[in-house]
DNA sequence: TCTTGCGGTTCATTATTTGAACCTTTATTT
DNA sequence: AAATAAAGGTTCAAATAATGAACCGCAAGA
């Protein structure tokens, strides 16, 4: 891998960690000799992409990110004309709703609005959605062109839970149903007692960009209420993508 | 400089531009090699920090900064706490206001509440507001301590209009001033007919973190009501680097 | 049809990255 | 208070990755 590579790859590791981290600690994490990591994080500091404490010297996220984010949204204002819907679709069905988006070989968690009840699903930012192992993932792969689904299919599934599905012949038949339904259900695949639904954000070539989900606890619902709930994803899912792509034609 | 620099600094090229950007353009404002220019493109793009138009094959800034940004403001909400701060200086003094964070060695604007009034003053998120000829980056040296300002002064001082104070000596004095009277006033510096006064966003330990700003065009001011702004400023500052850190505690 | 300019690629040369070992500082244990 | 451990940080010869002039193929324009 090329040295931009593996140092964007321990941003990665330092941004998905949500606390400051030591040297010694994110150079085993991110699989880098201690002097490389360091080296790494010095480039990085210059640019602001990383910051130092100056009291216990751990490193952690900087704010450049918020910089260049600030930047990206003034032209692709995803998140904002999402935020609305994401949180109408809250209130409608009472439960835990996030917004991801394709980024970078993966699907990552850019929104949340938390379920306004006491017993809720927490969703953390920034952790990566596993394809085969969440709605969103489930919901996103189902609408890609048959080839890409493949080479997917392809790579190693890591199993989250007990209920994990791991095969890809299994994984192939919750995709057909996805795309026949629209929205796509996972059945505490990622975490126990979660179940989700999800349905894509398709760009008007028909390309997923993303994907809206509702996570709620099994213990709240069963499979009519899901199905319910999958209808009203999808119909939020079309409502963003229009209100996203109509006002730039 | 190290690839990882460069290839930082290709994306600050590309984030500064506001627009897709071919390789061969791109290569030559980064002062890169075409073939080396595309090899970092490649590297950020399987990041997600930039993305190619499929249809032009142009670059432009990708949207795993807006990943990135979210969870370093879940942290460290500097911009969610400040703009209502924003918000009601802009209704107050009826101008453009904008805030800003020092980042990878430069100030860079990160939040804007646009005037109200039809003629005014327009901020491009993403341009680095240099040091000497901003009231914004006056106003961050100015409480910086003495060392790291003559280390700040020693640097070259581009002109940027006809009005841009470039004399060290003079910088100095402008420094002086401004740290006697809590803000900064620049009167033309950056760019002609807008004037500003800025105060700095200070840390607890007194090391600042940031200004915020206000702009206005010099048909409508004169030194007496920059003096009013810059006092409401200075105010708007403080009240949110108490909000930020003060939650915190 | 010919030319120009762009995106993209190649491969021998060159310069940078790498990491084991080392030093330094800080916190903990004895 | 001395000894120990553990972390941050640095060095320099060896290893590896970055570099860029020249190249290809394609599309737009003359």
């Amino acid at each position: 891998m090329s040295t931009i590579g593996k140092a964007l790859s321990l941003l990665d590791v330092i941004s998905q960690l949500g606390k400051d981290i030591g040297l010694t600690d994110v150079a085993r994490l991110a699989a880098l000799d201690k002097a490389t990591a360091r080296r790494f994080l010095v480039e990085l500091e210059k640019h602001g992409f990383v910051e130092q404490d100056e009291e216990t010297r751990k490193y952690r996220l900087g704010a450049a990110p918020v910089r260049l984010a600030r930047i990206r949204q003034e032209r692709f204002p995803f998140v904002s004309v999402a935020a609305p819907f994401v949180k109408a679709l809250a209130d409608e069905v009472g439960e835990t709703v996030h917004l991801s988006e394709f980024t970078g070989g993966r699907l990552s968690t850019i929104h949340v609005e938390d379920s306004s009840q006491a017993h809720r699903v927490i969703v953390d930012l920034g952790t990566p959605l596993p394809f085969h192992a969440t709605a969103s993932g489930l919901a996103y792969l189902a609408f890609l062109p048959a080839d890409e689904i493949e080479r997917a299919l392809k790579r190693p599934m890591e199993r989250f839970s007990a209920e994990t599905v791991t095969e890809p012949e299994a994984v192939r038949l919750l995709l057909k149903e996805t795309a026949k339904r629209g929205f796509s259900i996972n059945q505490q695949g990622f975490e126990m007692g979660v179940i989700s639904a999800a349905a894509p954000i398709l760009a008007p070539s028909g390309k997923p960009v993303g994907a809206l989900a509702v996570a709620a606890p099994t213990a709240r619902t069963n499979k009519t209420r899901m199905l319910d709930i999958g209808q009203k994803t999808m119909a939020a899912a079309a409502s963003i993508a229009q209100k996203y792509y109509g006002a730039k034609a």
